[in-house]
DNA sequence: GGACGTATAAACATCC
DNA sequence: TGGATGTTTATACGTC
């Protein structure tokens, strides 16, 4: 026993070690594999060859754009000479030679792309704190740079707009107009030239930090393509996964075509309704129509339960909840509020980066898991011998479609009585792939370990967790319900704010309302913990304290081995919030740990778990005398529940699942009596 | 193997 | 009449 904690307490520990860099996921990869292979970077240069370097560089871009300045210019007499010279209207298809050819060094001042970034760990040593440092003012010049993109985006339509007023009225004089336009096109260049420029000045200041040193054979930063630095084929892959609905919208409704976001969206191959949205005959000069027939057809009720932005009458954009009454009025929101501008862009990508976050911290769980199955399948198969981790793994990777196939004969449910592990019952692997992917209603079991009554501080912890992604909790309807009811001031609510609350705090209950909503009034007719109360404004639904204890006595009173049992309690607690959020902070996702779950420091999660300790403690000393604000049911049924024992004494044998006990093992099943919610009640 | 708890699905009744 | 609400039953699954 004292053993496996130890282990837990352990591996537990080393999350948070991983986690404490707070740094990109991926340069924390390839920072630990440089540090296990304990390479040092063979050779460096320095700060003056950088320069030398550097300036070369920009010289060569220099000569770059007056030769293009030049050769445009040529273009563009030939152009108007053609224009001018022919009558047919049909030159304007030819708009797209009017394109101004931008250099590709000049749409990616030096911008480490993730390549490159991961190029340079792969040789230097670099600590947490430099690689954040590096990260940050990295991500500041991509931002500045994505700006100077767009607005030259922008210049160019305006200059093919003027060019084809120019064309259309024929009669104006061409010479200034070009003139302009060259002119134009200079300051912008110079603009990005400098910037340039800066972001030269800012990695050769990074490099004089002795955060960054280029090996000789490598070119200083070579320039790619913005879009090949910036979006990686998996990042594309993503992003059309992701954004593909509401770009296109965007794209459309904005009549925009030149962002590299939206044409990569449109172009995703994968069948999904916004290719309907989109009518691919509606293209004119490359630019999609606004509204198309096609569109219209579609009915705005569709739309509204297709839209991934909008559900229950809220803008679902990042950070937006605006209300809207209809879908109508949400799609005026959503051209005005959200066009494609750059604090919208800037938004994708960072929705981008938080979905990537995702499926990397997924992977990274699963790698875990499957270790963590590796190892106890060696520890247990000894005694036991009927362990099936690849089913679990297979569980696990199951995709939605095998899920949704026929979700009875699959494992979803893997674990056996006589297994060993209990895969999902990490409290990180709550994010498994078959909740993340489980779209329609699947009849699954969940072992009790899942279904713990909830917590304040559980769902406190990881609220904007669940509030965004699409995880089942591991709390059951009653559990849920009854935290629904705490929760509102008057301690009653009726259905429908129940409703409410159920899809406002969980992601996962934004789909399948039909299932989960008869769930809960299954669940508040069943137990007799809810009673129903009428009221002037009509039913609302209470809880009975008494009754929701009674179906989950706690044996904590009169125990004499109490404080053994909390702290072995706590031992299995602990690791479900601290995993949580170590492996979330493991893997940098901001969104969740911010404000919700805190700086999840080594330093802070060490805290944490100390007082949630500490929690455990005081309330054992206090035996279940409460005296935080937020009154813990449970803490305050504790005298009540003495009174109870002796009516129903078989109670006292039945698990007291009252705490998420997520990370133990059958080999110490028989533990579980003794865990205790208040721990976690207590911290809120 | 049975009791128990839970999830899911469905049928039905009642009310607005 | 249809939807929301509430009740009840059946079934499946996991745990003890």
């Amino acid at each position: 026993m004292m053993q496996e904690s130890g282990t837990e307490t352990k591996s537990n520990g080393s999350a948070i070690q991983n986690g404490a860099s707070g740094g990109n996921h991926l340069l924390e990869c390839s920072l630990r594999e440089v540090r296990s292979n304990g390479e040092t970077p063979s050779v460096e240069i320095g700060a003056a060859d950088l320069a030398h370097l550097q300036q070369q560089q920009a010289l060569q871009v220099a000569r770059q754009l007056l030769l293009q300045q030049q050769q445009q210019q040529q273009q563009q007499q030939q152009q108007q000479q053609q224009v001018s010279g022919l009558k047919s209207p049909k030159r304007n298809d030819k708009q797209p030679a009017l394109q101004v050819p931008v250099s590709v060094a000049m749409m990616t001042p030096q911008v480490i792309t993730p390549q490159q970034m991961q190029q340079i760990l792969q040789q230097q040593v670099l600590t947490p704190q430099q690689l954040q440092v590096l990260l940050q003012q990295q991500q500041a010049l991509m931002l500045q740079q994505q700006q100077l993109q767009e607005f030259y985006k922008k210049q160019q339509e305006q200059l093919q707009l003027q060019l084809l007023q120019q064309q259309h009225a024929g009669k104006q004089p061409k010479e200034p107009q070009q003139q302009q336009v060259a002119t134009q096109q200079l300051a912008f260049q110079q603009q990005l030239l400098q910037m340039q420029q800066l972001q030269q000045q800012h990695l050769l200041s990074l490099q004089r930090q002795g955060l960054l040193t280029i090996q000789p054979g490598q070119p200083t930063l070579p320039l790619q393509p913005l879009a090949q630095g910036m979006i990686p084929t998996e990042l594309q892959q993503l992003w059309k996964e992701v954004t593909s609905s509401h770009t296109a919208e965007e794209a459309a409704s904005n009549n925009h075509s030149s962002l590299d976001l939206s044409t990569t969206c449109v172009s995703s191959s994968a069948p999904s309704k916004t290719s309907l949205i989109i009518n691919p005959h509606a293209s004119t000069n490359g630019q999609l129509s606004v509204h198309t027939p096609k569109r219209e057809s579609l009915s705005h009720e569709e739309h509204s339960h297709n839209h991934p932005l909008y559900g229950h009458g809220v803008c679902k954009w990042p950070g937006c909840e605006a209300v809207c009454e209809d879908f109508q009025s949400f799609l005026k929101h959503l051209n005005s509020e959200h066009a494609l501008d750059d604090r919208s862009t800037a938004q994708c990508r960072v929705q981008m980066q938080v979905v990537q976050q995702l499926e990397l911290q997924l992977a990274k769980d699963k790698e875990r898991l499957q270790a963590m199955m590796t190892h106890l399948h060696v520890k247990s198969t000894e005694p036991k011998a009927t362990p099936q981790p690849l089913n679990l793994v297979s569980s696990v990777t199951l995709s939605k479609t095998a899920s949704e196939a026929s979700p009875q004969s699959l494992p979803h449910t893997p674990t056996t009585p006589t297994a060993p592990i209990t895969p999902v019952t990490q409290g990180p692997s709550v994010i498994t792939t078959t909740s993340m992917h489980n779209v329609g209603p699947i009849r699954r079991r969940y072992s009790d370990k899942y279904n713990v009554p909830i917590s304040s501080a559980d769902i406190a912890q990881n609220q904007e967790f669940y509030k965004n992604a699409e995880v089942r909790p591991p709390f059951t309807y009653a559990s849920l319900i009854r935290q629904a009811i705490l929760e509102s001031p008057e301690k009653q609510l009726t259905l429908n704010e129940i409703y409410n609350w159920f899809t406002r705090m969980f992601a996962y209950f934004r789909r399948n309302a039909a299932t989960w909503k008869n769930a809960v009034r299954h669940n508040l007719s069943l137990h007799k913990c809810f009673v129903r109360v009428e009221n002037v404004k009509g039913a609302v639904w209470t809880v009975d304290e008494q009754e929701f204890q009674k179906r989950r006595p706690q044996k904590i009173s009169g125990n004499p081995s109490l404080i053994k049992n909390i702290q072995t309690s706590h031992t299995y607690c602990t690791p479900l919030n601290a995993a949580l959020q170590a492996s979330m902070a493991e893997n940098s996702i901001p969104l969740y740990t911010t404000a919700s779950m805190g700086n999840p420091t080594l330093g802070n999660l060490a805290n944490a778990m100390r007082e949630e300790l500490n929690g455990a403690m005081e309330h054992t000393n206090s035996n279940g005398s409460d005296s935080s604000p937020g009154r813990s049911p449970m803490q305050a049924m504790h005298p009540v529940h003495v009174k109870e024992e002796p009516l129903d004494p078989d109670e006292n044998e039945g698990p007291l699942s009252l705490v998420t006990t997520a990370n133990h093992s059958p080999d110490f099943d028989h533990d579980r009596d003794y865990e205790d919610e208040p721990v976690n009640e207590d911290i809120e």
